[in-house]
Formats: C-alpha cells, sequence, structure tokens
DNA sequence: TTTCTATTGTGTAAAATTAACACATGTAAA
DNA sequence: TTTACATGTGTTAATTTTACACAATAGAAA
C-alpha cells in the first residue's frame, strides 16, 4: 500500500519566492489515493423511506449489506462516477443526484486507505423494480438497518440527516414520488422522511399555497374509500422560481 | 501522470456470487489521485468580509491569488490536514473548521488530476496580524475578487454561498468578531455576508430573544458617539441548545 | 459652557404566518 | 341502505415578523 507514493516525502517547493516550474513534478510527489464514490439511494414504498443496498462483495464483510458504489475511473469527474454507479445498477437515467460529502478516515475500508465521496440520490421505486438477476440488491427500511460494511452507516445516517433537512429547503421529495400522486401521499413521504406527524389541512393549504402543483382532474384508483385527487409536481415552474424559494416551515 | 494506475484496469472483482478474499488486492487494482485540501479562511475587518488568500507558488499562475491549501500526507485524515494548513500559515489553533465540498473536476490542476476538499473556516482577524515575514498572505475583501489560480474563485463563491445559509442556521458569526462586541459589530457582521440591510431594532430584539448573549456591562471605547454596551458569546450555552436550534431568519 | 452631531437604547401597532380545530362529502364494502 | 373511512374545505386564536419614532448619551465643535 502506498508503496510509491512514499518515495518522494519532501515537496518540491522552493524555499522563498521562487515560483514552482513543472506544476506536473509538483503533483507527482505527493502520495496518493484511490477514490471511490457511495450513493445513498432512496426511495420510497409502503409509507417508508427506503435505501437501496446490495450484498459486500468482500470476504471480510460477507453477509453485510452496503452502499452501492465503486472506484473513480482515471479522470473521471466524480459526479459523473455516481451517475455512472447509479445509471449501472438501477438502470436508470435522469436521476435526482447531489454530492454531500467526503469521508477520508485512515482505516475505514479493509484494503488500504481509500477516500470516498457520498452521493444522495432519490428516485421513484415503481420505475426500479429488481428483477431476478439483481439477488443481491435490496431496498431497505431505512429505520431498520443496524450495521452496514465499512462506515457506510455513519454515511447513510449523515445522508439521512442531510436529506430532513434538504427537503425543507427545496421539493425534492417529488423525485420519489410517482409521477401523479395524492396529497395524501405526499404527506405520508412527508411525514416518513421527517418522521412526525402534520396536520393535514394544514400541510394541504402549504403546498397549494406554492403553487407547484398541477391538478390533473384525475382521481385515486383502487382506494376502499373516497378518493382522492391526483396532482404532478410542476418542475418547470420550480426551476423559474427557484432562487425566490424560501423553504417550507412545518 | 497516472502511468502506474492504468496499468490493471480490469477490477479483481469475481463475477458471480463468489467474494473477494483479498480488499487489498481490489484496492491496489484502482486508479490513485493526490488529494488537496483548501482553506476558504473567511475573516471580518472594517465592516468588510475578507478571505485569506497566499501568492501562488506556481510558475503558470504567477501573479494569482489562491487558497491556502496543502495536500494530504499519507493516511491523514482530511480534517486533519485542514486543520494543519490553518495551523501551519495562520499560527492559530482552536478555529472553526468545517468541510464543505470536494471538487474533482479533471483538468482543474495544471499539475494532472488533483482531487480536493474545501474547508471553510471563520477566525478573528484581529487575532492574526500578518506579520512583516507573511508578505505572500493577503486579506482580500471578498466582493472584489475577480479572479484566482486554479478553480479557486469557483471554490470560494460556493463557500461564500455556504456560508450564508449556514449563517442563518448556526451562530458561527462570533468566530468572525473579537470576544467582547457591540451589537452594531454583530449586525454589521450579519449585513456584510448576507449582503443586506437590517432594521436596528428588530436585529437588537432578535439576537436578546435567542439569549446566547452575557451583557459584559462594559462599554465601547474611542466612539465619537454614545458609547454601546459589549457583550460576549455564550459558547456553552449554545452548544448544551444546539439541538433545539432551528436558526435565524431576519 | 453650550450646542451640534451621531449613534445607542427602547416599545407598540399592524401585517403576515402558523397552529389548532370540526363537519359535510364521496366511495366501497358490509 | 347503512357503515366505515378518508377526502375536501374555512375560521379563529396564537405567534412571529415587519414597520416605524423619540428620548438618552457621549464626543466634537462652536
Amino acid at each position: 500500500m502506498n508503496n510509491d507514493s512514499s518515495v518522494i516525502q519532501q515537496p518540491v517547493r522552493t524555499k522563498n519566492g521562487g515560483l514552482i516550474k513543472s506544476a506536473e513534478k509538483l503533483v507527482t510527489s505527493y502520495p496518493r489515493v484511490p477514490i471511490t464514490v457511495d450513493c445513498v439511494i432512496f426511495g420510497f414504498d409502503e409509507n417508508e423511506l427506503k435505501i437501496l443496498l446490495i450484498r459486500s462483495d468482500l470476504e471480510i464483510f460477507k453477509g453485510q449489506w452496503s452502499l452501492l458504489g465503486d472506484f473513480a475511473a482515471d479522470n473521471e469527474e466524480l459526479d459523473d462516477a455516481a451517475y455512472r454507479v447509479l445509471c449501472e445498477r438501477t438502470g436508470m437515467d435522469d436521476v435526482y443526484l447531489e454530492q454531500v460529502r467526503t469521508f477520508s478516515k485512515p482505516g475505514r475500508h479493509p484494503g488500504g486507505r481509500v477516500l470516498t465521496v457520498a452521493y444522495c440520490s432519490l428516485l421513484n421505486i415503481e420505475q426500479h423494480k429488481l428483477g431476478k438477476m439483481d439477488n443481491e440488491l435490496h431496498w431497505h427500511s431505512v429505520q431498520n438497518i443496524k450495521e452496514m460494511a465499512f462506515d457506510h452507516k455513519e454515511i447513510m445516517d449523515y445522508c439521512y440527516n442531510w436529506l430532513q433537512k434538504r427537503i425543507m429547503e427545496h421539493p425534492l421529495g417529488f423525485n420519489l414520488l410517482p409521477e401523479k400522486f395524492s396529497l395524501r401521499e405526499l404527506q405520508n413521504l412527508y411525514e416518513a422522511i421527517l418522521n412526525v406527524k402534520l396536520d393535514r389541512r394544514n400541510f394541504r393549504k402549504k403546498f397549494f399555497s406554492m403553487d407547484f402543483l398541477i391538478d390533473t382532474g384525475e382521481y385515486e384508483d383502487d382506494v376502499p374509500h373516497r378518493p382522492g385527487r391526483l396532482y404532478q409536481f410542476n418542475f418547470q415552474k420550480y426551476e423559474l422560481n427557484k432562487r425566490r424559494w424560501t423553504g417550507i416551515d412545518f
């Protein structure tokens, strides 16, 4: 591990005032680290917030679950790497994805120093029905996960926390819902993520006043009670007014 | 660049079901990247938000300013690396420091691929009077910086934006002020960071109601008008009540 | 000593937002 | 036809935010 990187420990830096001619020489004189991206992929199903995990392929973590991740390729921008992982593993594109934080604790990877950049992703679980091939993949209820491989539990907790804050500032939640949804579903989503109970009438008022909901005129189907109206999220309008958006406050 | 890392491009992964015995072997088969930390160090002086920059020591960026940064050492946690940079360059310890974001665009460093993790730091500028030795260091007004070496302008902009949001959620600003300060100074700070004008009376009410200000009983000195009271920030009390803290709203 | 200037320190009323709460309506199942 | 259950809607009280004016106090100037 890191044998070649420790050959030259003294930086190429000139002592005083002199400028460094070769940036390349400078760079190659420092330690280098393998980089991974890890995706915390959230979904929403049965009124629970879920996260997509894969069985670890390392002997040492046998039986444990881990985030979907991969090493970054040569010269690969990390956003691209995360997106690649997402596409390869879920077959989906056009997915919400955002960088959250970098984790660098020495010893976090049993194979030596590996730095990982955590990404948070929100997707519609219905559009990613796991095939029979995917017996290594599984949607877990976020609340039930006790331990994970590597430091992935810590990463997941951080990202879940991040999501709770983030969803108060931007209407990300819609990425987790089907294209058409009832207000009840929307409220269930917020209650699941924030882990609180909300007043139905005030919730409704709040979202209508935001003016990002399009009334489809359609109604729920297959419910054993009065069906609710179905709405769509107005992504366009949101993008236009994003700057004036100051967040939700329940 | 990256010549040894591209020797083995095929991952060691077993095709189906088989677990990987050697995590080490897996890790060493992937590309490796030099990592830097870059500190966006904010200060407050003459009612302006400032940032501490250093003249780039690279020939290619001659005359341009850059963030204070360094390469991460072997097995060095990045928080530690950032803290090390901060201490080495400013001689200060016990400084507010927080990771903000990782920047990975290929081509962002002229010496080849270098990944950098940006940290945001807030310190009391009075306690870091630049000595004569530090003629490579300079406090710049944040508003005046047009261009910087590397992608540091982008990083600075991102961190400034981050700070504007962050300061609404946590009372970080006190790190930028002297131990004892008047309410006017505090308001100037917020106005400088947020780039807005605030109502003096409401600002005052807001901060008193937070109950984090300790009245020292002392007064300003050397002002050509009625002197204001001096306060201290109650860090202890804040730490205790942090969890219930929901932010400021001007 | 007096006057002037500038900034501190304080309170209240209007406006906006949030929180709490109840009843009629519509569908499917019994 | 009745029952069960969730939808859809409006009002009032409480809280928070905004807007705004005047007396007090120090140093500087006259």
